[in-house]
DNA sequence: CGCGACGTTGATTTGCCTCAACGATTGTGG
DNA sequence: CCACAATCGTTGAGGCAAATCAACGTCGCG
């Protein structure tokens, strides 16, 4: 049960498990190593994980027709990453989903999660009340978005996650915020002179 | 129970109520008429309820701080429609929630929809599931659009929700799509020519 | 009927992209 | 453990999609 801490305590946070429930869900986590730049899903592929990360770093994106990456995502410790369009219509994933460093995660089925949810009612609201909130912030954030320009999208970034920015690479960063390496690379040239 | 009749057939589509449920469900449920131009939410004060549209449309919109509006969403009948962010946090609104038509909607406050969640398994189940496939479509939307021009945006509106684009005044879906009202003007000018 | 909001059209501007060239890092095979 | 290749980040010149600004017809509503 030590072993399953994180994701134990993040669910704390919405509901209270008994240890009959508790022990329901550890028996349907898988733990797996990833190495960096491995994928845990691929277009074409169905995504049939919830992947809540341990340790590490992840990111999804996927590549349009003129072979652009867009980032959707970059996921670190304690966050659920994966195609979820693809996860919950299991349907082929259209998204990339690849670890940026040596990473750990826990794996659970979408038919294991669903009828884990049908059984306890706890878990159901546990994903309920999880993604009600990741959905309200998921689109405060594109919100707030619409009417920033690239530079303050980068400053926001900075202030709120600047660990993340630290972590991964310029690049990934950049195609997460929606501009170019090279835009950013001057938005980073005239913050440091300007300050 | 026969008045919600939408409502109980959209749930029906996810999770089976019993009887008793259903009326436990129809028992919070309030029924309100909406004018056109009125406003359900409005920056500074909490989104109590969860609103469902019966008959007629809304749209949600902010307005940034250089004075523009951005429209968030666009819903007619069987979309729920709020300032999901603040509903979720229960904190003051950012968006304005209006009717483009003179309507009805169910309202359940938060407080009812919570206490009946944690009563009735399969109602948390409905929420759950429906939350996350709004969840997934959403992101699946915003992904879409990433890499498309105006014009490419217009026209998978006009595809896919040919009734709103008929519906609603060009100025919204303009807003809704990011862009200003006379660039998409110059793209139907130039859609008309064309075909 | 008159006024204000809506949609259109044209001229000009701009934020960000594209393309290209070049140092700096990283990683990898010998 | 070093050498060389590949990838990453930076810098500059030029271009384009969409915004801004402004002017005008038109339609719906009070």
């Amino acid at each position: 049960m030590e072993a399953y801490k994180s994701i134990l305590e993040n669910i704390a946070r919405y509901v209270s498990l008994s240890l009959a429930e508790k022990e329901k869900l550890v028996a349907i986590i898988r733990t797996t190593k990833i190495k960096k730049r491995q994928f845990i899903d691929q277009p074409g592929y169905v995504c049939n994980y919830r992947n809540y990360v341990v340790q590490g770093a992840f990111r999804s994106y996927y590549i349009d027709g003129d072979g652009k990456e867009h980032t959707v995502q970059i996921a670190i410790e304690d966050w659920f990453v994966s195609d979820f369009y693809s996860y919950i219509t299991q349907t082929p994933a259209t998204l990339y989903v690849e670890a940026l460093e040596d990473s750990t995660i826990f794996q659970m089925t979408y038919q294991d999660i669903e009828g884990l949810c049908k059984e306890v009612h706890a878990l159901s609201e546990y994903f309920r009340t999880s993604t009600e909130r990741a959905f309200a912030f998921s689109r405060k954030r594109a919100l707030s978005n619409l009417s920033l320009t690239a530079e303050e999208k980068y400053l926001e970034l900075l202030q709120r996650y600047p660990n993340i920015v630290r972590r991964v690479p310029q690049k990934v960063i950049a195609s997460y915020l929606g501009m170019t390496p090279e835009f950013m690379s001057k938005i980073r040239k005239k913050l440091a002179t300007t300050s």
